[in-house]
DNA sequence: CGCACTAATTGTCCAGGACAAAAGGAGGTT
DNA sequence: AACCTCCTTTTGTCCTGGACAATTAGTGCG
């Protein structure tokens, strides 16, 4: 009855896949193939956004997308993922898995006191290392496969962040250096912002805390604004990964050379540094720079 | 020297103007006029970009492109905002400005002292209808007349975003209704959705935080799942108002007769209320809801 | 098996036309 | 002056179909 159309910004926005992108499989491959309205324009119906998703998420696991369009709903929903294909299960994942579960059960109470009792028991340096960074990495894997739902993996985030910060703000404030956390436009991943945040502040950084996706002239202004000694900036492994060095270099050339810029997160593993920025694949690297820098500082 | 330029995707994403309107402004009133490489491809100068963002900036305040794109950049800086012509001083906002000075300074230290103490005096409902909103409200006009940087707003949001949330978390659990908190996609504000949060777990609500920019589908699933009784959705000033009546009613359609609708918001205010969909356009409305649907069920 | 080189794939950009929705303006009525 | 209606202009978005560079796959050779 209903039969919901929609038009090809709507598809954008739901699927993630750009208007060029949408048309020009539409002209290759012949899916998707959307009506049009009176005047002229497309109208994808429900069962093509949704095969849209679908094809999505299985091009961001490392499908191909001549070979996915081709294909019926039911050959799609039987393919598994081939980027990571063994992925074996560490006993830590599998203590983990309880807090998965209590997710996918939707106890949002059972699982934000269960994330305390751990934060409790650990202390908030290992609770960060053992706990949220390979609770977040097994979101993803769970995200990638389709064992999660959108919401699941929101009201994920959303938990967890709370809880970070709440931990965050019982620390005492920093002493130095004073460091400038954000993310780049497009990058909107923030538990990754946390978690250096939460492990910096427990080694008397003073942090300062602006958010996700902050223009690159932003950055800049606010680095001499704070008077900032070091800028740091998150990728998650979802962010582009040829967008990043040019990124970094930009900013590099607008930033003030007395200012050091630090990237981390999943994003920076494979990369070859760029003059001026230090990466730092792994929160390890993230508290050896911090000691560097304090030893060139003393 | 380094005469940085910008190919189109990057100040797409810099300036938050589609590709479209950057190839049709140029067509039509000669502005943006970038240069080319090799390939034929647009080069958009810094210069250019900046003045762009100033237009984009002028144009969230009423200003039509037609006029502005012809006026050299003097010309543009001089400009004022159009829609809020008067826009008195209310005490309350005077017993606010100590907060903003606090964060033009960069004081983040000083505003979370400052916000905190707030709070202990007022008390939760009254610090968030009587500081958090209209703060919210400076920030965004002061945002709007170019008085304050991107990053300024960022840091205010953050902060807020914490204090608001850590004074949540020391709420005990609702005991219902169940009450899922969210926003449609492209709507990233999220303060607005905290401040509602904070009022309804203070009444006993049961609130399941999903965070922002959720799939319509998405908060159909969640609401099944998490069994929720009341879906309540946010939109900002900031959300383009003629999108939201279409967006209500798709979901309106998608989601399960039993579960309410409720839509609040400074984006909410003038609209004509959909079929089966319930706006509350201020907190007292919002109270008002949740007190009517009690008495019904009770 | 590793490496260089060719071929296919795929995303993004371009030009320029079209149209509908929104905003502005004109004119008449209360 | 405020309000409504009708008409005009402005403006954003969508369209087609072509092009090309960057990535990935495939192939042959040392």
């Amino acid at each position: 009855m209903s039969s919901l159309t929609f038009n090809i910004a709507a598809v954008e926005r739901d699927t993630g896949l750009s208007k060029d992108v949408l048309r020009v499989w539409e002209r290759r491959y012949g899916f998707p193939s959307p009506e049009r309205d009176a005047n002229g324009e497309r109208c994808y119906p429900t069962e093509q956004v949704e095969r849209l998703c679908l094809i999505k998420r299985l091009m961001d696991q490392g499908h191909r997308p001549g070979k996915l369009l081709g294909l019926p709903v039911d050959a799609l929903n039987q393919l598994t993922p081939r980027r990571h294909a063994a992925r074996e299960r560490t006993p830590a994942q599998a203590d983990l898995a309880e807090l998965l579960a209590l997710l996918r059960q939707h106890d949002a109470v059972g699982y934000q006191r269960a994330l305390q009792q751990r934060l409790a028991r650990q202390g908030l340096q290992r609770f960060v290392q053992d706990t949220v960074a390979p609770l977040t990495e097994l979101v993803g894997v769970a995200w990638e496969e389709g064992r999660f739902e959108v919401f699941e993996e929101h009201l994920f985030t959303e938990l967890t962040k709370r809880l970070l910060r709440q931990a965050i703000s019982t620390l005492p404030a920093g002493r130095g250096p004073r460091l400038l956390l954000t993310s780049v436009p497009n990058e909107e991943h923030v538990l990754g912002l946390l978690m250096v945040e939460a492990l910096f502040v427990l080694e008397g950084v003073e942090c300062i805390p602006l958010g996700t996706q902050m223009p690159l002239h932003d950055i800049a202004r606010a680095a001499a604004a704070h008077a900032a000694d070091i800028v740091a900036l998150s990728f998650s492994v979802a962010f582009p990964p040829r967008q990043i060095p040019g990124l970094l270099q930009q900013l590099r050339q607008t930033l003030p050379a007395g200012i050091e810029l630090w990237a981390g997160g999943g994003g920076t593993v494979r990369l070859s540094p760029p003059a001026g920025v230090r990466l730092l694949p792994g929160f390890a690297d993230a508290l050896d720079a911090l000691a560097e820098w304090r030893a060139r500082r003393s």
